[in-house]
DNA sequence: GATATATAGACAGATAAGCATATATTTCAG
DNA sequence: CTGAAATATATGCTTATCTGTCTATATATC
């Protein structure tokens, strides 16, 4: 379960790779060499960035012809709305504690 | 804006420093021996590790005698949340998008 | 003086990104 | 059928970054 947030991070946690992935995000299905068009590196070098975001499940592939159309794939998200929500709620509920320990102070 | 993306994605990046915040996040504000004592590795590497954690706000520091307490910033998670919630939005208006047209062409 | 922490130096090892290039595959067009 | 196009993948190389070690040492507190 720690290596999906693993996965995750370390997968969002380059530049050029998270800013492929919110191109797919925003403009929707993209060809490789649409997406190696704006990149700023090289092709070879856009396909690997992507076989790692598929291999992380946050893009999905579809071939056509000779070409390869990828697109977000937004579930692969969940695990890290999870973990931040979990991260959230054990500060909710330690300030749920404080609070009722404040409130038997009162008493 | 990106940058701080950046700073979140790459800190938690690493697992022993996800590690350390998780802790913070469940068990409260801890000391450096504390967190050391289950860390795993030696306390110059917390240190550090926590140092790259204030850096990226995610954790504040509190000075007591000789001892210095680390707690949880959950706020600074939040472009985190933003991120996230953004590229679902994307997605979803993109999907809305969508769903017109088929409207449209179902007329 | 002992304790808790921060910080810095030097070093080793791992990982990753980037390049260029080559090649294999599939598909399409002439 | 042949050649070009789109993509994936592999190799070799360079460079950078990061984690970790250990070993100081500075600082503040008790």
């Amino acid at each position: 379960m720690a290596e999906a947030h693993d996965a995750l991070f370390r997968t969002l946690a380059d530049p050029t790779r998270r800013a492929l992935f919110e191109r797919l995000c925003r403009e929707g299905e993209k060809t490789v060499g649409a997406l190696t068009a704006q990149a700023g590196v090289s092709q070879p070098v856009v396909s690997r960035h992507l076989a790692l975001l598929k291999q992380a499940g946050l893009v999905r592939d579809r071939h056509e012809g000779r070409q390869t159309h990828y697109s977000a794939q937004l579930d692969a998200l969940a695990p890290l709305v999870d973990w931040t929500s979990q991260m959230a709620g054990f500060w909710q509920s330690r300030f749920d504690r404080l609070e009722d320990l404040l409130k038997r102070m009162d008493q």
